[in-house]
DNA sequence: CGCATTTCTTAACATTTGTGAATGTAGCCC
DNA sequence: GGGCTACATTCACAAATGTTAAGAAATGCG
């Protein structure tokens, strides 16, 4: 997911500050606002069933979504999580119109603005500022897992458990923390002595 | 960097299969690579030094090329191979034409075609192919990225191993132990070990 | 509330991996 | 050849992490 900050002031950026509600909002903002549609999603409701074809693209106003796939000997690998004002999607599968091995489905009550692939291909045409805007969250995704694994080639699991903290603020007491064990790639019994150590 | 199979008919084939002197190939093919230069590199020279601004896009003919970065506390961090007909490029650094926190050097003698960003640019103006055949490069990067962290998520040193013979066979003859070491993200002592157990 | 279920913690022990030091080995230069 | 250097291996020990099992704490639900 992207995590954006506020900083600039293109038009990309204000379609964000629409997306969050606020008030000193442009014109072009809210004609592209018509492109997406609302939905909610209950507690383990998913966004996108694993095996399935990812249809749409989409900004989480509130709650938490996790994305997950299933590895070698079944067992269910946490990958993401993506929280208010996070993009999410499943990009291969969305943009190959290919059955996605992730699945991504909400922790609690969640709240979407999605984009089908018709209205996203639509927006482009009318926009086509917001296909660069696109690539720009695709690629800080791409970003984000190679710096993710450097993470996992330099730090022992208590330093990556430091990162996450710093890079998910507040999810640590929304997630189950077995979900974080997988995330960071050890088992839930290590986070707990992690925590443990720190907290002492 | 992407490895590319030989299965599909497309233009971007065609290329792939000019760049790799194959005896069959079409007109497009042999304009596209006007674009291109050749250069070779000796032993240890770098293709992007760290810091530097990626002016290009590489398709390694010969030889290997090696990715690298600094963490936190300094250390020299090995994150890629790219090998004979794998792209190498430092993505972000040549979209956003920023300085390069990755290096990427030659570990042998290395040939390259190499295609500047002007280049490039002209390629994708005269053949639009092109440009779906780039992104195409990205997005396998991104991919393998993803299964990368799934790795060190699910998988310990020696299966991580394992995996890295499947993935470049005959790498491990060329390369620096040390150095796969650090790509594995362990010590070279630990690398040690898990060979002698496997040869036992 | 009381019970069942899930999640978290703790502990003991096993395994994996890191670290530092010593040694081995191969290539290279003079 | 002798000596230097870089790299690989081995060993002993330390630290980190996994595994198994048990119990504690939290949660959900009747």
């Amino acid at each position: 997911m992207l995590r954006k900050d506020r900083a600039d002031k293109s038009a990309e950026n204000l379609l964000l500050r629409y997306l969050q509600q606020d008030e000193t909002v442009c014109e072009v903002a809210e004609i592209i606002l018509r492109f997406f549609d609302t939905s909610s999603l209950a507690e383990n409701e998913h966004l996108l069933e694993q095996g399935f074809i990812c249809r749409k693209v989409a900004f989480v106003e509130s709650g938490i979504l996790m994305y997950y796939r299933t590895d070698q000997e079944g067992r269910e690998v946490i990958c993401d999580f993506a929280q208010e004002r996070d993009w999410a999607t499943q990009y291969k599968s969305f943009s190959t119109q290919t059955p996605s091995p992730f699945g991504i489905k909400a922790l609690e009550k969640t709240t979407v603005k999605t984009l089908s692939i018709e209205s996203l291909q639509a927006l482009n045409k009318e926009f086509p500022e917001f296909e660069i805007f696109a690539r720009k969250i695709i690629e800080n995704e791409f970003f984000d897992s190679i710096n993710k694994n450097t993470a996992f080639q330099t730090l022992n699991a208590e330093q990556r458990y430091e990162q996450f903290i710093a890079e998910f603020p507040g999810l640590i007491h929304r997630v189950p923390q077995y979900y974080i064990a997988s995330y960071l790639g050890i088992a839930p019994q290590s986070l707990s002595r992690i925590r443990k150590k720190r907290s002492s």
